[in-house]
RNA sequence: GGAGGUGUGGCCGAGUGGUUUAAGGCAGCAGUCUUGAAAACUGCCGUAGGGGUGACUCUACCGUGAGUUCGAAUCUCACCGCCUCCGCCA
């Protein structure tokens, strides 16, 4: 959410900025309703100050024995036009906090301006793109090869948009999980966390997912009740990320200055609707319903942020990087950034099948966008809270990070070599290959 | 699921219908004293918002939401969290 004062001081700069994002803010709406609210807000708390003295002045008259009546007539009319007022203002106020949460966080100054993915910046390659000598399979090919990667039996599962490891696949993406939670803690001073993965709606909104993207939810109930038809709200939602759950770990805390910054990661499963991308990454485990991922979340001083931006996006590339998997990281144009985000570095990975880099990591600086929406705030140096910057990113995506490794660690006999940091996490074993006879 | 208890500022804690402007304490900040610090003493010290160029002023907020009342931290109802016990359960 954005700071309703820069609004009505700033409406023009605002409104120009948004439009960047393509976003287009409701500017006569607006107007009209603060206008409104300027009015109504300043009649209803005279008409509460005309009763709070008068009620004064009954309590002071009664303890002294007078007679109270004539006072008593005269506040009672008063309560009905107040009642007015008072519902009319609620009514007002409601209408601008709706807007205000349908607003996008503001780019930064040094975001490039575009329209989508084609104008984000490519601002470093890291590693060599693997020169195979044969023709490479894409990953469900190999997984599929191999016999550990059914999604048959998911579909019949679940349905579309899931899937099901077995044997050396299934350890090899616990693996991986393990290794990126194990570097994070000991190398890079996370603060390791267990988080619930059904969160309520405060939560998604003080994050941004909610109100405006409840379509990219799933919605829970307990017992099998139904809510939509009369009208109640779901009792929990599955997290799309665990931003969610660690960035909320500070709604409506006060933090002490000195045990900033708070760094958390969590290995948690994600759970999206992918609503609007239908037709889009079908094949295999890119796009999911289901997936797991491990979450860096910042929480810092406000002058810290963009120190700590950088902090995360070089974190996220530790993994890759001991991995040996290559990479570019691209800045996000203002056109195809995430709703919360002032700032955001994509982490993208070569895969050899599709010949190209896709999304592995997205490391965003929120500044005080969901700082805001939670009232999440630190007690600054003059003893004044002030509300906090929050950062998040994926360290890394864990099924992503498995297809980037069946296929760049991919051999011609379809055998995939395990990564060598991973091997410990392997009990040892240097390969994955079919078993005699399958 | 059943029974009982409980929720007040950053923290502890008093407050059962009317000068409550939420007592008192802790923590914090400033000062006096001191070579310096501590102690002691003195003062300041909640959040959000409105109006005003401004000194200032007004409003709301005691878990959340409704209600009763001229007036609610205080009374009523619902919900949520926490604690104790019983049942069930991994």
């Amino acid at each position: 959410m954005l700071d309703i004062q820069l609004l009505r001081t700033d409406l023009n700069q605002v409104t120009r900025k948004l439009n960047t994002r393509n976003y287009h803010f409701p500017v006569d709406r607006f107007n009209h309703l603060e206008a409104r609210r300027k009015k109504i807000q300043t009649q209803t708390q005279e008409l509460q100050a005309r009763r709070n003295t008068a009620s004064k002045q009954i309590g002071l008259a009664k303890s002294k024995g007078e007679d109270t009546s004539a006072i008593l007539t005269e506040v009672a009319q008063l309560g009905d036009e107040l009642k007015q007022f008072q519902d009319n203002l609620e009514q007002i106020q409601s209408e601008l906090q709706k807007i205000m949460l349908d607003v996008p966080n503001l780019p930064h100054n040094s975001v490039p301006e575009g329209t989508g993915e084609e104008d984000n910046q490519e601002i470093r390659r890291w590693g060599k793109i693997p020169a195979f000598e044969f023709e490479a399979k894409d990953h469900v090919a190999i997984g599929e090869g191999l016999n550990l990667l059914d999604f048959e039996s998911a579909a019949k599962l679940s349905g579309a948009r899931f899937s099901l490891m077995k044997d050396g696949l299934a350890r090899l993406h616990r693996a991986i999980a393990q290794f990126m939670l194990d570097t994070h803690i000991q190398e890079h001073g996370y603060t390791e966390t267990y988080t619930p993965y059904l969160v309520n709606r405060d939560s998604l909104q003080g994050t941004g997912q909610l109100p405006k993207f409840e379509e990219d939810l799933f919605v829970v109930n307990a017992g099998g009740k139904t809510f939509t038809e009369n009208n109640q709200t779901p009792d929990y939602y599955l997290i799309p990320t665990a931003e969610v759950s660690l960035t909320n770990i500070v709604r409506n805390e006060i933090v002490a200055l000195k045990s900033l910054p708070l760094k958390f990661v969590a290995h948690t499963p994600c759970f999206r609707s992918e609503a609007g991308s239908y037709g889009k990454d079908t094949r295999g485990l890119i796009r999911q319903h289901q997936f797991d991922k491990v979450e860096l979340v910042h929480i810092v001083h406000p002058d810290e942020s963009y120190t700590a931006l950088e902090e995360l996006i070089s974190n996220a590339e530790k993994i890759l990087q001991e991995l040996d998997l290559p990479y570019r990281v691209m800045t996000l144009c203002t056109g195809d950034m995430g709703f919360s985000a002032a700032k955001t570095y994509d982490i993208e990975v070569w895969l050899p099948a599709q010949k190209t880099y896709r999304e592995i990591s997205s490391c965003s600086n929120c500044e005080s966008f969901q700082a805001r929406r939670m009232q999440a705030r630190f007690r600054n140096k003059n003893g004044k809270p002030e509300l906090l910057h929050t950062l998040n990113g994926s360290g890394l995506a864990v099924g992503r990070t498995l297809v980037a490794i069946l296929e760049n660690y991919q051999n011609a006999d379809g055998s995939v070599t395990v990564p060598e940091r991973l091997r410990p996490y392997m009990n040892g074993l240097d390969q994955l290959r079919i078993a005699g006879g399958q």
